[in-house]
DNA sequence: TATGAATGAGGGTTCATTCAT
DNA sequence: TATGAATGAACCCTCATTCAT
């Protein structure tokens, strides 16, 4: 398992395969047979890139984690003012799960009770500083006075529960863009929290 | 496998154990026998009140089905005023899932994909018939002048998000109580809604 | 399990439907479960009436031996001139297995290695009887010059295998009447045994 | 289960090992353990060479099949006249019988009905073949005048009765060989019906 | 007699994993 | 790297049987 530029394609390749089927199916319904299959591998041959089928949904998980951080929290968390931060972040984060761009976020948000111990925590500790920056982009707002004064921790999970609930039933190609969506949705949420003149 | 009174009893007692199990490790992770132990049954005993882990997972939906409609929807839905209507629908909703009075409801949410044919269509026929309430419900009160035009879909869809979430974060006898969360998302997505004078 | 006439007569319709069922899909196929449930009993109920799967199975080819032995044995032993004996023998024998008198034939020729020990050993001295019966049979016919020299074990079976065959192959009300079967079968082994003149 | 000529040997003395014990035991009698024992195998190292039971009967069944057409019918259906044979038919079926070649002949007499839907289908429809080619055997026969007129049908399961039913008493090495069972039956059947002068 | 409930043993099958080649 | 073969453990489920009621 060293890694060559060569295997890390190979490597990363066996990563997008397994999160597909582990998204369709989840985890524990989706074989090590199945996934070897899907990658052309035999099974034993699979087992020369990965280390087992744990490590497997962790290393999903941590990738999961790198697209999330790379293609939303770096983008907007340099934004000064706290509430185009947020409605950028959320935004970007719709998109996300629109586009199918990652599978693994939403294997991230599924299988969450499917790790134990430390890789739990650790997937846990990634997860929890997105939620500590939205609560605080949400306290600055309110401090800043550009909001009116609410909870951030119920304002950050109401932003999260909006989001991430899209894939249940966003189907791309329907009647609304994702566009259309993220617009939506920013208005509901944002709009209500403006301070009436 | 008829019922009497008495095998309805324990027949409740069952569904409610392998749900307390099947809401905390998922279906997949959690054994029949796991679940007879639990009941404090064999596997073969289990079997005499089941008729299968597919069919018990059935009930199990079913029942949560069962519970939410009569806890929230049968007491908010003949409210005349749209927007009471959908705050009552909310909070109601929103202590189902905090009191832990259905783990049924957490589980029909997620394992929204482990059924299959005939039973998954008659699980989510009923899931659908929430979905368009809530959407007739928003669609009425634009048509009213109670609230700004928004899209009813995009609304329902970022109500139930905000709602069904909580089960993955909201820990009871923390710092907020579900009154309080339920107040505040009622505020967050409502008073956003009014429109400005 | 003490015999009055009314437990008697429950008793040999349990046999006789158990022998149904047995007939159809084999021992090993039936569960005791079908028999109740064919019976209009409970499990619990049935067994009320038989001891065992086991002993069910001996008192069902017990009871197929006590009808083909009076159906067919205790009709012909007597008849004085040996081919006369045989060939009746052949004709009652034929009708036996094709009128489905008695399913439970079937079953002592189908399950012949089901049972074993003692169980075993009484059922088979009861069919060796019979080969016994055939054999001195033949044997006479030929010692009184009535028929060819042959040996009549190959004889015996030879007519046993014609006979028994006919379960697996006769279809009641098709082209051919079991009289017509029987009738050919007499002819076909009998004519060519008669001595050439 | 891609066959080298490796696996198929091994898979071929599976199949042998499993036909030895269907034979003995009946194939609902026979359980995968079993014949995973007598291969030295465990259970599941014997699920990596067969599908499943039922599979592993259908690939009994018409190995058996092969070598029943390869050792008799491909052997006997070109002699030209009639009567030949089907004695030489007689003569080489009883050998297959008798000598223990096949237990898979067997198993595809005794398990008749085990199989259902297509597989069973597929079986019949070669054992057809066999029923059909002995009776338009005999029915060329009779038209030729080398026979007596007899029903075709009736003649040919005749046939089949006595050579079929030798494996239910046939003990090699006793008193009888099984070249004299042959002679014993050809002579039997066909003595009786050559017609006479 | 009859039953619902229960059980230990075993059914066929799949699992993630290992290892000699 | 890759593979076929193998495995122990576990899977869901059914079996014949028993027993308090």
């Amino acid at each position: 398992m060293r890694r060559t530029d060569d295997t890390t394609a190979k490597h990363r390749a066996i990563l997008e395969t397994a999160a597909r089927l582990i998204c369709k199916q989840g985890y524990e319904g989706t074989s090590i047979q199945e996934i070897a299959d899907a990658c052309g591998l035999t099974k034993a041959g699979l087992y020369h890139h990965i280390e087992s089928k744990e490590q497997l949904l962790i290393e999903i998980m941590n990738y999961g984690m790198d697209v999330f951080e790379e293609r939303v929290l770096s983008e907007v968390e340099h934004i000064p003012d706290p509430v185009e931060r947020l409605k950028a972040c959320m935004a970007r984060n719709i998109k996300l799960v629109t586009r199918g761009w990652s599978k693994e976020v939403t294997i991230i948000l599924h299988e969450h009770d499917t790790l134990t111990g430390k890789a739990q925590a650790h997937i846990n500790a990634r997860k929890k500083r997105y939620v500590r920056f939205l609560e605080s982009s949400f306290a600055e707002a309110v401090e800043k006075g550009l909001i009116r004064p609410v909870d951030p921790t119920v304002a950050a999970f109401s932003f999260l529960g909006m989001v991430l609930w899209i894939y249940k039933w966003f189907k791309p190609g329907g009647k609304r863009t994702d566009d259309e969506v993220a617009a939506g949705m920013v208005d509901l949420l944002f709009t209500g929290l403006v301070p009436r003149s």
